[in-house]
DNA sequence: GAATTTACTTCAAAAATTGAAGCAAATTTC
DNA sequence: GAAATTTGCTTCAATTTTTGAAGTAAATTC
C-alpha cells in the first residue's frame, strides 16, 4: 500500500490516509473527497477544526444543562473547572497543572465560582500565599447533577468494545498532539 | 470481559475503559489512575478538556506563524476561515455549512479578512444578496505559507500505518461527538 | 403585489483571553 | 538577619471573541 503517492491531491498541505470501513455515520464531511474523488483525507488542519466543533457543542451541552438547572451565574467553563476540581482539594497552582489553564484566567473563574459559592477557599497554614480550594456543597451538588445529566447523553453513543478503543484512541491522539503542539509553540519547529 | 462492572470507579459519571498499551507518551495525565490506583478511564469530559487545550495549542501554532510571517492583522481563527476556504469560491451560507460556524460570527471574520485584502467577494447575478467568497492573491499566498509551516511541525509526529489510523479514528470520532452532542443540544436528551 | 422567507450584516452587550503589573509570603543569598 | 529573589497567586486594562437581537435587501410564495 503505498499512500505517499498520494499526497498531491491534498486540498491541505500534509494528509492522512484513511479507509473508509463502513461507518454508521455516514453524514461526515469526508474532506479532500472532493478533490481527488475517490479517496478520503484528513488534515491537522481538519483535526483541529473537528475538536472545535466538537467543544463548542459540548460547552452548549453544558450550557443547556446549566440552564435547566436554573444555574445561571456561571457559563460552561466555570462548571468544567468544577469538574476538573471534582472531589479534590487543591491549590490553584495545582489546578493550573491539572487543567492546563492560563493563570490570570483560572483566577477569573475562581473568582466567579467563589461568588457564586461553587468553592470554598481554605486558607493553609503552611503557606500562606495559597489557599487550597474544594467544592462547596453547592459546588458539589451542581457537579453530581451535571455527571448525572452526562449520563444520560452517553446513551445515544453505544458503548461496544470498540467505542470504548475508539474513546481512547482519540484521547491519547490529541494528548500526542496537545504536547508536541505545545512543545513547537515554545521551542519552535 | 466484563467492563460494566468498572463504571463506579469512574470519578466522572461515565467512563471508558483503557488498555494501558505501551505508548511511547508516558506524560499522558492518566485521569482516573489515582482513583482506583489500578486502571485508566477516560470520560467525555476529559475527552472535552483534551480537545479544548489541543485546539488552543493549534491555534497558538498559527498566531505564531502568522507572526513569523510578519501578518498581524488577523488572528488564527481568521486564518483558520480561511483555510477553510481554501481553493474553493462559495457564499457566506456554504462556508457556514462546511465550518459550522455561527452566521454572525463569520461575517465579522470575513469583514476583518476582507478588510485585510486576504478573500474577495464576487457579487453573484443569480442571487445579489449573497456575494461569493474566494481567496485573494494575499489570501492564497497566506495559506500556502501555513500549509508549508503545517509540513514542518507534522515531522514531529512519525507517520506510520498505526499513526494514520489513530488519527483517523481520533476524526471520525470526534464527528460523531460532534453530531450526537449537535443533536442533544437542538433536540434534548 | 403583499407577505413571507432567505441570506446575510450590523450592532451592542457580555464573556473570555491575554499580558503586564502588583503584592505578599516564602526562600535564598549575602 | 536584612536584602534580594522567587513563588504563587490576583488584579487590571486592553483585546478578542461570542452571542443574540434587530435590521436590510433580494427572492419566493401566496
Amino acid at each position: 500500500m503505498n499512500h505517499r503517492i498520494l499526497y498531491p491531491f491534498a486540498d491541505f498541505g500534509d494528509a492522512v490516509v484513511v479507509e473508509p470501513e463502513g461507518d454508521t455515520t455516514r453524514n461526515t464531511p469526508d474532506p479532500g473527497r472532493d478533490q481527488d474523488g475517490d479517496r478520503s483525507l484528513i488534515t491537522y488542519f481538519e483535526l483541529a477544526r473537528v475538536m472545535e466543533r466538537a467543544s463548542r457543542r459540548f460547552s452548549g451541552l453544558l450550557r443547556t444543562e446549566l440552564t435547566k438547572l436554573g444555574v445561571d451565574d456561571i457559563g460552561s467553563a466555570q462548571a468544567m473547572v468544577l469538574l476538573v476540581i471534582g472531589e479534590a482539594e487543591l491549590s490553584v497552582g495545582e489546578l493550573l497543572d491539572r487543567g492546563h489553564y492560563v493563570g490570570s484566567n483560572i483566577s477569573y473563574y475562581l473568582k466567579q465560582l467563589a461568588d457564586g459559592d461553587y468553592i470554598d477557599r481554605i486558607a493553609s497554614q503552611r503557606d500562606k500565599r495559597s489557599a487550597r480550594i474544594r467544592l462547596s456543597e453547592k459546588g458539589r451538588q451542581l457537579c453530581t447533577a451535571l455527571r448525572e445529566a452526562a449520563k444520560s447523553y452517553e446513551r445515544a453513543l453505544s458503548h461496544g468494545e470498540q467505542d470504548r478503543r475508539n474513546l481512547e484512541t482519540a484521547f491519547q491522539t490529541l494528548h500526542r498532539l496537545e504536547l508536541v503542539w505545545g512543545n513547537a509553540a515554545r521551542y519552535g519547529i
